[in-house]
DNA sequence: GCATTTACACAACAAGCGTTACGGTTATGT
DNA sequence: ACATAACCGTAACGCTTGTTGTGTAAATGC
């Protein structure tokens, strides 16, 4: 019984929804055709006509990742530091459809690892995430609500703790619960936000 | 033609050494009883002797990365402040094994997330890891180089910090060479040396 | 020295994968 | 109204996967 309603863009919603209910079910690497199709109660001659090839769906996939991360709900932003803890939370498991899209997104390590053009993609995406960070970085410190030193890397740094934040949490969420995630957060902004040691040479020799 | 010589327990660090192989080469989705053998030069017939079935493979595999990120040689761990630095350095991809190490593993986590026996195991593996850096920045604390505070909380949030540095290390080699790594690690470890800052209240409400 | 067990190669199996070809139904353009 | 295209089910293809069974040469125990 074909659709009798030629509506087709919803028909591709529908398609799209399938498809995250599958990633966040069976992961990255349990995104097959049928298994799509099933979700649809549909055959593989419907996805292969929305999809010509297999790195079309994956491709799909992907940007649908990236949009469904970027148009999560945010919260409000102030300015400065509270800005920027703003960015940080909205990157952390907090909600189940954060957590749904950070398993994704984790599981998506593997296929792009494994392929160079996709590891590039994602260079490029955290790149300009960091990005991002930096100029929210960088306002703060103009507010004068963080020391000074190079935006850039105080945004790596940044970036680098809520990752493995998020993948802490992932794994283990009663060892993390929300609460804890907001504190450890926060611990690290506090630490920031004071001003650097500078007698700091108790480094070893590499 | 068999092997003549009865090393079998050589012959298991042959096995292994293939597993490692492909694991580096194609990540931890691409581990397939074909490609292990014939890294091997063999059949499946001899995979299916060691291991009766894929999962026994497969935990062989997660055995395999556990030993082998315990055996990278460390480097000499100082006291107080310098033997936590080293243990985080000793995390990052800073050596090609390392970097194999790091890939392999983050490449597994797809394979983890989508079994909850594996994610428990992983839930375990971490908070051991840690505990044990908990222990590292007590020591610390109690010679006076770290402030005060919940070692537990600092150590969770040294580990995020290095785990997130491991993954955006991975992906872009190239925007965080050996130097840069090691920079970024002085950074977050400086400002975790500084006392606190009291008045951090730029928090927003959630 | 003979029987048993170990350690493989070899070959085939069913299941699942992505892909393709074909047909029929519905919408679309003219 | 009629040709064309879009949409999608059906069915099969070839390939890869994990698994299994059989055969055989070497190692081992007695």
């Amino acid at each position: 019984m074909p659709r009798t309603k030629g509506d087709h863009e919803a028909r591709r919603r529908d398609v799209s929804e399938a498809v995250w209910r599958v990633l966040a079910a069976h992961g990255f690497g349990g995104l097959t055709l049928r298994a799509v199709a099933a979700e649809l109660d549909a055959t593989t001659g419907l996805l292969t006509h929305y999809f010509p090839a297999k790195r079309d769906l994956v491709a799909h996939a992907l940007d649908l990742l990236e949009r469904r991360t970027a148009a999560r709900p945010r919260r409000p932003a102030g300015k400065g530091v509270s800005a920027v803890r703003a960015a940080l939370l909205d990157v952390l498991p907090l909600t189940a459809e954060a957590t749904d899209s950070n398993r994704i997104w984790v599981s998506s390590w593997d296929t792009a690892l494994a392929d160079p053009a996709l590891s590039g993609d994602y260079a490029r995406k955290y790149a300009q995430s960091r990005d991002k960070l930096r100029e929210l970085v960088a306002a703060a410190q103009q507010l004068g609500e963080l020391p000074a030193g190079d935006p850039a890397r105080i945004a790596a740094g940044a970036q680098s703790f809520v990752l493995g934040l998020v993948v802490q949490a992932l794994f283990d969420p009663a060892a993390f619960p929300l609460h804890h995630q907001v504190e450890l957060l926060d611990d690290y902004l506090a630490t920031l936000a004071s001003p650097p040691s500078s007698s700091g040479d108790h480094v070893a020799p590499a």
